[in-house]
RNA sequence: GGAGUCUUAGCUCAAUCGGUUAGAGCGCCGCCCUGUCACGGCGGAGGUUGCGGGUUCGAGCCCCGUAGACUCCGCCA
């Protein structure tokens, strides 16, 4: 059952390439050598030795010398700028795959590198033993080669080849080589050629794999725990390169447009309002304690108080909240702040960077500007404050159909000022039997909150079905079929409510699950709807408060328009400077302009009952800060891992995260979190009150 | 905090109404094979059916509890 496998094995073989066996050093500071060189000579046997030692390449100092000591003492010298053009001469970097252990990588030789000698190394990825004539599949991170033992050609590396197993760590050296006539395989980049090994160096063995690394299907628990099996597949590592690459243009795009990345506090502290906050003991001040941050907000508006104008960081972000699917303790966002800025400027800047980042990641042009659309708008047409409008169902307003019918539920509602909605789910009276209808029903209530969901389905050929249609008048029932464009094949979706908001989620979420089963979010996979939601309302009345509190955070700007709505009191009709960037249904960041000015932001806390001792506890020190001259400024912070699981199309943002942990904040592969001893605990002022099991 | 789905060989799954010794494919181990690429052929090993209890003549299957994984609600911008 335990398969026990050498470890360490090694085979040595006279090295036919250099005959004379000799090793040398031949340093030159010239170009690369091209591809037609040999790139490396061998010590019989044994190591490998490049001709051109990597670290020779750009051995010599720069012009003004390796100033570093100077920079960091000597501080007018930073502002030397001829001095700082000098240290961005370029530096010739060693070619990745030009190393001690191999000449080039397994996706880099075609039919016009036939006749090269090149030395190759990674993983067995598979193995095809014909007995005299052995297939290995070499997999390193760029691509496949195959590499043929034939006995009749060495006879050494090809004995020891039959040893080989899956994941074994090996370097080959071999002459690149046509395949024969018909066996070349159109599937591999590498298809046309292979390596006639003449050298085998097993540099690991490897344990049979706990799983099958190319099946999709295997368990993810048991992908976590090994997770480094998990990311050699092709897979993870596309998702990892991909997110390498939204990174990289992030960067390019936004140091371009003269934003700097600074670095802000990971010891921070706790955050007055929001999710729960992660803590950390100090030890060096008993009883107190840190939060790791659930974003940069107050440091990237510090920045602009400080006049660094321009500020972004890619910035882990930590919430101790229950998970997701696209959820975990810790994530990644790119957080963006300046100042002298309006919303549109802010939004341009994401458009053009969300536009270079589909471009470079994933070669896709994508149309700017992005449409506005406002968040009553859509609520009331979507659903929802993040509308998938990459298809229609949208919802319409029935409210002054049914002000006098007949049926009760309905006219209570339209006459005392609530509203009735409904969606026309086209086509779907084949797909939904009264069983289903039922469970849908259920489905509303138990996970939406709603107290029923009202349908009338149409069959083809058939009658209007339905619990309430009964009750409906015939004016009623024509009004109904010419608003909503029901047609035999339909099946209507009501919903009702005293008040906007719950009528609009339900439906909205009847919407998406309608756009599922009719198979319309699969057949629009393939666009992109970018869109702005703006004009977010500033504030909400929390009935468990019993008080008003801020949609986005207190120091969202209120929008002008509505200033004297905000001083006469009629705080529900107050929108806020701040906008949602939505792709496909799905919230990509947010933002918003912030107050500067201290009477405004005074105003705010009033609002929100925060009386000035309170401020001073909580905000004392971001408002002392805005009392010495903050310039007017805004930003937005774009969920990252969101961002990069809809480019690679994954279903989690577990997929498009190295180490990510379980739904229980778990991770499975270092069985973080653990016990500490109490020692441990003592150190930092702290007694656990866990029961233990 | 709540709801749902799942847990059978290393992996993916099957096992009729509760009924004989729990099967298959892949993988693994051994032997054979000189043009394979999902290689092929022959042979073999591998199981506390997550765990604990109950019902029953008899439980992988039914019931209760428990652990773990995933999804969703609450929570979270």
């Amino acid at each position: 059952m335990e398969r026990v496998r050498e470890r360490n094995h090694r085979i040595k073989i006279p090295n036919r390439a250099s005959p004379g066996g000799a090793p040398e050093h031949q340093p030159r500071h010239s170009a690369r050598p091209s591809g037609a060189d040999l790139l490396f000579r061998f010590i019989p046997g044994v190591a490998l030795v490049p001709r051109f030692h990597p670290r020779l390449i750009s051995a010599a100092p720069p012009a003004h010398g390796w100033a570093c000591q100077k920079l960091r003492c000597a501080r007018p010298i930073a502002h030397d700028h001829s001095a700082l053009a000098k240290r961005h001469s370029p530096i010739i970097l060693p070619p990745l795959f030009h190393t001690m252990y191999r000449s080039v990588s397994c996706n880099s030789l075609r039919k016009e590198h036939i006749g090269q000698t090149v030395t190759l190394a990674g993983w067995v990825n598979s193995r095809r033993d014909q007995g005299g004539v052995i297939f290995v599949d070499l997999r390193d991170r760029e691509g496949v080669t195959q590499i043929v033992f034939r006995s009749e050609e060495n006879k050494e590396a090809t004995d020891a080849s039959h040893k080989l197993r899956g994941e074994d760590v090996i370097q080959v050296t071999g002459k690149v080589s046509a395949r024969l006539a018909g066996t070349e395989n159109p599937k591999l980049a590498t298809g046309e050629i292979e390596i006639v090994a003449a050298e085998l160096r097993v540099l690991n063995k490897a344990e049979v794999p706990p799983f099958p690394l190319d099946d999709p299907k295997v368990n993810e628990d048991l992908r976590m725990e090994y997770r480094y099996l998990d990311l050699r597949t092709a897979l993870m590592q596309r998702n990892l390169k991909l997110r390498h690459r939204v990174v990289k243009a992030t960067r390019d795009y936004l140091d371009e447009a003269g934003f700097l990345e600074i670095e802000t506090p990971i010891l921070s502290n706790p955050t007055p309002e929001g999710a729960r906050d992660f803590l950390v003991p100090s030890r060096l001040n008993p009883g107190t304690f840190y939060a790791l941050p659930q974003a940069p907000q107050q440091y990237k508006q510090l920045l602009q108080v400080a006049g660094l104008e321009k500020y972004f960081q890619i910035a882990r972000c930590f919430r101790d909240e229950d998970l997701r699917a696209d959820r975990q303790p810790e994530f990644t966002q790119i957080d963006i702040e300046a100042s002298f800025v309006v919303e549109n400027d802010i939004q341009t800047l994401v458009e053009g960077l969300l536009a270079r980042i589909f471009k470079e990641s994933a070669g896709v042009e994508i149309p700017t500007p992005f449409p506005r659309m406002p968040y009553s708008e859509a609520m009331g047409r979507f659903g929802s404050d993040k509308p998938d409008t990459r298809f229609g169902l949208e919802l319409v307003d029935l409210t002054d159909v049914f002000t006098a019918s007949q049926f009760k539920v309905f006219a209570s509602v339209a006459q005392g000022g609530g509203v009735i909605k409904a969606i026309n789910a086209k086509g779907a009276a084949a797909l939904l039997s009264k069983e289903q209808l039922k469970k849908w029903e259920e489905w509303v209530k138990t996970e939406c909150g709603a107290k029923g969901l009202a349908y009338v389905k149409w069959s083809e050929g058939g009658e209007w079905e339905s619990p309430i249609v009964k009750f409906f008048s015939d004016a009623e029932k024509t009004a109904l079929a010419g608003r909503m464009g029901f047609q035999a094949g339909d099946v209507l979706f009501f919903g009702a409510d005293a008040k906007l908001e719950p009528v609009c989620e339900i439906l909205g979420r009847v919407r998406l699950r309608c756009a599922d089963l009719l198979g319309l979010i699969k057949a629009n996979a393939s666009k992109l709807n970018f869109l702005w939601v703006v004009d977010f309302p500033l504030l909400a009345f929390s009935p468990e408060d019993n008080h008003w509190v801020a949609v986005h955070h207190p120091f969202t700007r209120p929008k002008a328009d509505d200033m004297a709505a905000l001083h006469a009191g009629e705080y529900a009709r107050v929108r806020a400077v701040a906008y949602d960037v939505v792709l496909n249904g799905v919230e990509l960041g947010g933002g918003s302009i912030r107050i500067h000015e201290r009477e405004l932001q005074a105003k705010m806390f009033e609002v929100l009952g925060v009386n000035a001792e309170e401020q001073q506890v909580k905000f004392g020190h971001i408002l002392k800060a805005f009392s010495f001259g903050a310039p007017p400024h805004g930003g937005l912070a774009l969920g990252l891992d969101r961002l990069v699981m809809l480019i690679a199309g994954a279903e989690s943002i577990r997929e498009v995260i190295a180490f990510p942990k379980n739904n229980r904040g778990c991770d499975l592969m270092t069985h973080s979190p653990v016990e500490v001893d109490f020692k441990q605990l003592r150190e930092v002022y702290i007694s656990s009150t866990a029961k233990k099991s």
